[in-house]
DNA sequence: CAACATAGTGATTGGTCAATAACTTTCTCG
DNA sequence: CGAGAAAGTTATTGACCAATCACTATGTTG
């Protein structure tokens, strides 16, 4: 297997420890098991633990950014909030890339705290190209852009408490089980 | 001062160094530095690390609902839903609490995803207690509770990672500067 | 085949951290 | 006063973890 190769699957991998452990309470070991690879190898492969989470941001976000993309493609307004509330919804069946998102936000107070302001730029750059990327086919209406984000989050965070999917604020939310139906 | 109070003191640095760091990302020795105790006095007043981050969440998730009862009280959904929303900006102002209930979100798949159940569910019945009392006072009405809820999420996100009071965002949650106006 | 690059491992280390144990100080009250 | 309780400390330990180093194996090519 190439270097090339090996990356990729170890980002795959930090998108799932990462999103269940966070930053700090990730090992890398653990990322490593995962990929089937011996820990000091990630080292070769990557600086230090710090750039593969980096990593891991740009492709789940890049990801996620395609998904609106895609979806979004050449409809108007009205029929683009229904596609991509749509398609955030079959994100929804992979829960550690979303609980990865919430991660990252995490992270961006973490890095300030302790001055590393590269590492907050970065994450608040992939957040501004979600928030381009849904405000330009939502017409550019910031009221409607921030129900569509709100919407999101709030599914985030039901996501993140694992909470049934009969409970009122999935019902609410349009999205009666995760991997199913649309919200908005 | 009596052991009740260091308690009650810890709880306050607790919340502000675990919105900074995450739970695993918080050394109890930062937390009893903020408190000005020895490291191994924590120990004392908490039967371990878990037990101080659950108090933490204890403590913190009743402010918030204390807030928005006050705000609420008496009031009809529509005048109920525009000082509540008032209320929440108010809390804005206070990063580190609104970063630490991002964290408690987090917490919660770690927790699940190592068979701490029971921390898990604490969590969850906290943001039950949120949900709730912001349910009943919007007329428990799904959608106007799930948009209310979802722009409080939305803001937590701008909040963790930082934007400028003048990104659009913050203009369409009608909150153009943290510590001022109101969403909704 | 020899030289070199590429992929990968095992052993180790220096630092960090939650938690324990043993000890000190200060107040209170019979 | 003196004895106990309550508040608090210093020193320490065992576990863990990111990162380094020295080494092995497996092609590939001139």
């Amino acid at each position: 297997m190439t270097a090339q190769e090996r990356r990729t699957a170890v980002i795959r991998a930090a998108v799932t420890e990462f999103a269940r452990g966070g930053y700090a309470g990730t090992t890398t070991a653990a990322i490593a098991r995962r990929v089937g690879v011996s820990q000091p190898y990630l080292f070769r492969l990557f600086p230090d633990k710090r750039a593969i989470f980096l990593a891991a941001a740009d492709h789940c976000t890049a990801e996620i950014r395609r998904a609106f993309e895609r979806a979004g493609e050449g409809l108007e307004p009205r029929a683009a909030h229904d596609a991509m509330a749509e398609a955030y919804t079959g994100l929804t069946a992979d829960r550690d890339k979303l609980m990865f998102q919430m991660q990252m936000y995490a992270a961006v107070y973490t890095a300030e705290s302790d001055g590393d302001e590269e590492f907050a730029a970065r994450i608040r750059a992939h957040w501004n190209e979600l928030f381009e990327a849904v405000h330009l086919r939502l017409g550019a209406d910031g009221r409607e852009t921030a129900d569509f984000l709100g919407t999101g989050m709030l599914i985030n965070v039901l996501l993140a408490l694992g909470f049934p999917a009969d409970h009122p604020l999935w019902v609410a939310c349009g999205h009666d089980h995760p991997g199913k139906r649309r919200y908005g």
